[in-house]
DNA sequence: ACTTGCATGTAAGTGGTTACATGATTGG
DNA sequence: CCAATCATGTAACCACTTACATGCAAGT
């Protein structure tokens, strides 16, 4: 799925900048399945435009930079409910965490533990953002599905996590370094 | 986590080709958490016996091509082990499906249920390569650990689709299409 | 005075993927 | 004879990230 795709998916459900647009996917929780960076989203913004997918209106505010917010057109939205019918690309789940587990039994204990917490926190903040958007009771039936999709999936992860990291750190080297001599 | 690590961690346990990595992290256990594809495993592996990290061997086989087998050195797990100790990068999850579900209730049925099942089909693949790899009994510790947690996880998701799938089905139109004329 | 937040945009670099090129052997 | 599996590698391409450039206003 493409940023373009994603700008489109956002515009979908009403106006934003690009600067919004990337708000929402790295701090909503859409960042939980999506997410893009100001240097692809504010090209893919404009070459939407040039499509007619979107058009876009500067509106100033005061206090503030002007921001130039873009609106799904008709033309946009068959766009993007043809790409949408078009076959799903796989689902991937990139983990450096996991990598870095396989091999606790060579690196020392500290580490082990450190990055469990790190990885635990990390995820009760994923869930938490969840959890806090799931509240909101404006939300449609089909956002609410995929929220409570995530919110099952991160739920089990945090639990099993809880119960079985200490099993992880138990296999890490007991001491830091063996190395009598300097 | 780039491709380089990725040969290193595989190759830290045992010997292997090219092509055999490129089946481990596609075909095996380690595709839950990790990808790569010929194009980038081969200059990858180039790359890593330039360094001095692996070295390699050509061995003859009846009835097969010769193969290059590549040995990681200790410089090599050395490099590996500093690799593993800097800070990781975030896990990463890219959903196509949630993107797709969050737009149901504009999609045609039929459309909707076609892929809902595809994406069950899928988890369901995913899990049962986790379960049988669960099964070998010559299993390191950590790696069974990181086997139990992607169990873990699947299953929910499994789970929670089947129990709640009907739901974003129903969401969707009922009507295949309302084009009347043509 | 400096940092932070808001806001848009570009250019260079990168870390890949896809497709191609090659070739041997086995099985249908 | 053709397809599939095994096996290695390259070249062209691509989407995206990082870092940079710019600038205003509010808070510290």
């Amino acid at each position: 799925m493409n940023v373009r795709t994603l700008c489109l998916s956002i515009l979908y459900s009403g106006d934003a900048s690009g600067y919004d647009i990337r708000r929402m996917c790295t701090e909503k929780e859409f960042a939980y399945f999506v997410e893009a960076s100001y240097g692809s989203i504010y090209p893919a913004l404009a070459k939407l435009e040039d499509d007619g997918f979107v058009t876009s209106r500067t509106e100033q505010q005061e206090g503030k930079p002007a921001r130039k917010v873009y609106s799904i057109t008709e033309s946009g939205r068959r766009a993007f409910a043809e790409q949408l019918a078009e076959p799903l690309g796989a689902d991937m789940f990139r983990s450096p965490f996991l990598l870095f587990s396989r091999f606790a039994h060579i690196l020392p204990r500290e580490l082990v533990e450190q990055r469990c917490n790190e990885f635990l926190e990390r995820n009760v903040h994923s869930r938490k953002r969840l959890d806090d958007a799931s509240e909101q009771y404006d939300l449609n039936p089909a956002d609410r599905w995929v929220i409570g999709y995530g919110r099952a999936v991160l739920e089990v992860a945090e639990q099993h996590l809880r119960t079985h990291m200490h099993e992880l750190i138990t296999m890490a080297r007991a001491e830091p370094r063996q190395d009598a001599a300097e």
